[in-house]
RNA sequence: CGGGGUGUAGCGCAGUCUGGUAGCGCGCUUCGUUCGGGACGAAGAGGCCGGAGGUUCAAGUCCUCUCACCCCGACCA
């Protein structure tokens, strides 16, 4: 690496130091912070990427049978507190509005921090009859949650999601479709995104507030710390009986609908950057990525032919765009080192060099941003009639390749502990998951996270059953549970 | 919300202890030379030193109060 390259390399933190993801949001121009207090403002290039990952998870929504709709954002005070569990577990996160048109308001107002709440309200007009059954929405909105502490995608007291909220007319039906949307989500992630994650349930104290219960995709991010990135509740009929969602069935009798709610957000944005981010800079999937291909032109010096250069970048352009988002660096001031870097930076998948010498073979240079020699990565000479080929294939590739880290990385830090104390050093190290047995109790829970700090991420759907005893009380366990330090 | 830290040009920082004309690097503008992994020269533009109050002939610097952000904890998608 040139000194020059190394300059730039230090400009951004090393992958694994101090201030590395946020700076990397800022120079990616992902999102910056904002005059209000824990809110970002995602800037077009990150906003792209979230477009790009709302449409691959709609087509799943539309493909699963639901629609789309929008409720309102305020929630009125009155409607929030029907159900217990859900008021105790939300209300020191609510926004309230208490003013507006210059008056105060006689009910306040919550800003939706999940809107089960007004849905159900609206749900139990809608539903008279069993045969009004199953309603299956979906909702693309922005919720408030007021946190005490912030940082980029991650956890923003404003964020976008996608919540679905479903009623059913019977228990399992509901419950197949708690099921169905973690399956969603697991295969959303792991195919878009790259991210391998673990499906399970939560235990009681981690579960939604109001659920009966709480399924999870749990992703294992580089620091060793676990990141939930998508939850589907199985809300049994607690709100259909705090709103009066029921209907009258088949045999006349007057019943209670089974709900459903799941939810995926904008923290899977930081999700891919964590996860696959080097000290280059951003690494993105193929898939999502807002600009698959970069072009970058060589202009060549004084007395070269640009308009050679032009013409030729513009034609691979016109080619490539059908099947690939390409993007041609058109700038003609900056060098081919800036370039290389700053679409290193921006997680490009593949870059092609173009210059006079490729123009003569007809050929382009070939690199791709997943090779581990950020510096001087492996460039390769393709030839014009096979470049479309190649590429899909190479994104393809990478696209797979960067799953496959991911997942060495998530077993490489994957253990499995059978006492406390030993739980307790992995957790001061190395941390990581940590499969150990648990008996069930919340006050064994409890200690270990008042020891090490880590909870119970999941109980994973596929753990083998296997007997053993608590790390905590030695009382019987029959399978292990999933333990992490959370984001 | 506790504990620590930082606010000075777009970005990164020095200057604050010991008060006396606002600095550096990068970036930006213009011109010229360069151009296959962050080029070079010349000339420029850009600041209510986070905000409010106070002390003083004089405040980026001292005092009081505030606000914001960052890091570490407790709470969470």
């Amino acid at each position: 690496m040139t000194a020059r390259g190394k300059d730039f390399v230090e400009e951004l933190p090393g992958r694994h130091e101090e201030g590395w993801y946020a700076a990397l949001i800022a120079k990616a121009e992902l999102a910056d912070y904002s005059p209000v207090r824990g809110c970002m403002v995602i800037r077009p290039y990150g906003f792209a990427l979230w477009e790009n990952m709302q449409a691959l998870l709609d087509k799943r929504f539309k493909a699963t049978g639901h629609r789309n709709a929008y409720f309102p954002i305020f929630v009125p005070e009155s409607l929030l507190l029907r159900e217990a569990e859900h008021v105790e577990g939300f209300s020191p996160q609510v926004a309230w509005v208490t003013e507006a048109g210059g008056e105060k308001l006689d009910e306040r107002l919550a800003i939706r921090p999940t809107s089960e709440a007004i849905i159900g309200t609206m749900y139990s007009k809608w539903v008279q009859s069993w045969r009004d059954l199953p309603i299956l929405i979906n909702q693309w909105a922005n919720v408030v949650r007021w946190e005490k502490r912030t940082m980029p995608f991650l956890r923003t007291t404003e964020f976008l999601w996608q919540e679905g909220h479903t009623a059913h007319r019977a228990a399992d039906e509901a419950q197949e479709e708690t099921m169905r949307m973690l399956e969603v989500y697991r295969d959303f992630v792991e195919t878009e995104l790259a991210l391998p994650v673990i499906k399970g349930r939560k235990s009681e104290a981690e579960k939604f507030p109001g659920a009966d219960a709480t399924y999870t995709i749990e992703a294992l991010m580089p620091g060793g710390r676990a990141l939930q990135s998508g939850t589907s509740h199985f809300l049994g009929q607690n709100f259909a009986r705090a709103f009066d969602i029921s209907f009258q069935d088949l045999d006349g009798e007057r019943r209670l609908a089974w709900t459903t709610s799941w939810g995926l957000s904008t923290r899977v944005i930081g999700a891919t950057i964590l996860e696959h981010g080097d000290d280059g800079g951003l690494v993105l999937p193929p898939r999502v990525a807002p600009v698959q291909v970069a072009i970058l032109p060589i202009w060549g010096g004084k007395g070269a032919d640009r308009g050679a250069v032009r013409d030729a970048a513009e034609r691979l352009q016109r080619e490539l765009s059908n099947t690939t988002r390409v993007e041609v660096d058109w700038s003609e001031e900056k060098q081919i080192g800036w370039k290389h870097n700053e679409w290193t930076l921006r997680g490009v998948p593949i870059r092609l060099e173009l210059g006079p010498r490729d123009i003569a073979s007809e050929q382009a240079i070939l690199v791709r941003r997943d090779d581990p020699n950020i510096g001087r990565p492996e460039k390769r000479a393709v030839p014009w009639t096979s470049l479309a080929g190649t590429i899909g294939r190479t994104l393809e590739d990478a696209q797979s390749g960067l799953f496959k880290r991911a997942l060495a990385a998530r077993e490489a830090q994957t253990r499995i502990s059978n006492t406390l104390d030993e739980f307790t050093q992995i957790m001061d190290g190395p941390r990581g998951f940590i499969r150990a047995h648990w008996c069930g109790a919340a006050v064994c829970e409890a200690r270990i996270k008042e020891k090490t700090g880590a909870t119970i991420r999941c109980l994973p759907l596929d753990e083998p059953a296997e007997e053993g005893t608590c790390i905590v009380d030695g009382r019987s366990s029959y399978a292990r549970a999933l333990f992490a330090r959370a984001y």
